[in-house]
DNA sequence: TGAGTTTTAGATCGTATGTTCTAGAATGGA
DNA sequence: TCCATTCTAGAACATACGATCTAAAACTCA
């Protein structure tokens, strides 16, 4: 050993993550990174490697702390409120997006993902993760009866996450209550266990 | 009058946003651009003001191009096979795409639109309008029964929008067929007039 | 033809970029 | 205490950036 880290990792890639996050990999410079996170530029590249790989861990902290726990906390819930939370939560979280920093994975997946081999595979994984969390709602509902059983689990799962991410994509530029909150009603409906026309009907 | 031009405006443009629409903005340079297309620095600076108003141009460009024609193209149809052609128009499109450059509507919403009013406006403008369009088709579809009627056609618009948006930025890391037209078989199910319960009975 | 005007080619400007280097400061173990 | 090691501060490097300038070229109109 010798002389000791005057700075703690989380604290950095903490504020790391803000910076990328809401300007992006290219908008952001290794000198913005620096002086917002008060390192010198020497010392990230002497802790976290080049650009490309702080961006790596900045993401990988961002996923951590945004999916990790957050799946979890829903997946014990019964399957149709699970989803239904998870929604919530998400226009919750967008609308109260002052900055319109979004989604720091839905950024990546646009910016860096398409250009990059490595955060294709690590973006696609977390889509994949997702997909699957809301499949294994979605079964699970179909099982217990809380959820529609005419479409298939996986389009199913599909179709809430191409949702979440159109969520995303809209709130950014129109960060409105009344249009992402009236878009997932009808996704609601769908999933359902009562059909429509009984509404109708009754 | 005086010297004319050597190049024509269009084929300029449509070569600029090949370039802006597979890099997106910060990471394409003038120079980039001046060589792709052709052109010295000071061409592109005398005809189309700097990269910010260069980029405004191409995107007006790619949207008058993209969405100009598509939503007349489509508005002729019987409203389900509009939305239904619609969505299998983007679907081919993104399986296509072997750049992985997406929708440049979509990459500008995510890039440039949250730091730039301009861009916000114009991007959310275009947004309305695809709103405009499906909660038109949806309407008609409502009057004439070929649309469900149980969910209110604003909400549906929003809907169809929303997954829109969902399937240009899955496809960007996720371009697999299966998945995408797996998605939006639950959507169109949703449209149709006869309840999923008919169905189930039937 | 020649005056006036605009476009071109390419050098040039100042600044910003990612990254590395040099110097010195701060620690642990012998 | 002194050496080896790892850190920090900030200058430095080569290159790239957005943007402009200079000069020559190409045209119109009189």
């Amino acid at each position: 050993m010798a002389r000791p880290r005057e700075f703690d990792e989380e604290n950095v890639l903490l504020l790391a993550v803000e910076r990328f996050w809401e300007h992006g990999y290219e908008a952001t410079s290794i000198r913005d990174l620096a002086q917002a996170i008060g390192l010198t530029t020497a010392s990230i590249y002497n802790t976290f490697g080049d650009k490309h790989a702080f961006y790596r861990k900045a993401l990988d902290f961002y996923v951590e702390r945004s999916f990790g726990d957050r799946v979890g906390r829903f997946e014990t819930k019964p399957p149709r409120e699970a989803i239904g939370a998870f929604f919530n939560e998400i226009i919750e979280r967008s609308l109260s997006d002052t900055k319109r920093k979004g989604c720091m994975l839905v950024n990546s997946a646009l910016e860096v993902a398409p250009h990059d081999d490595e955060f294709q595979r690590v973006v696609a994984q977390v889509l994949v993760q997702v997909e699957a969390f809301f499949r294994r709602c979605v079964e699970r509902g179909q099982e217990d009866g809380s959820i529609n059983r005419c479409q298939k689990a996986s389009d199913m799962a599909g179709t809430l996450l191409g949702t979440l991410l159109g969520i995303r994509v809209l709130a950014r530029t129109r960060p409105e209550r009344d249009l992402l909150e009236g878009l997932i009603r009808p996704i609601f409906a769908l999933l359902e266990p009562q059909s429509q026309s009984d509404k109708l009907i009754s």
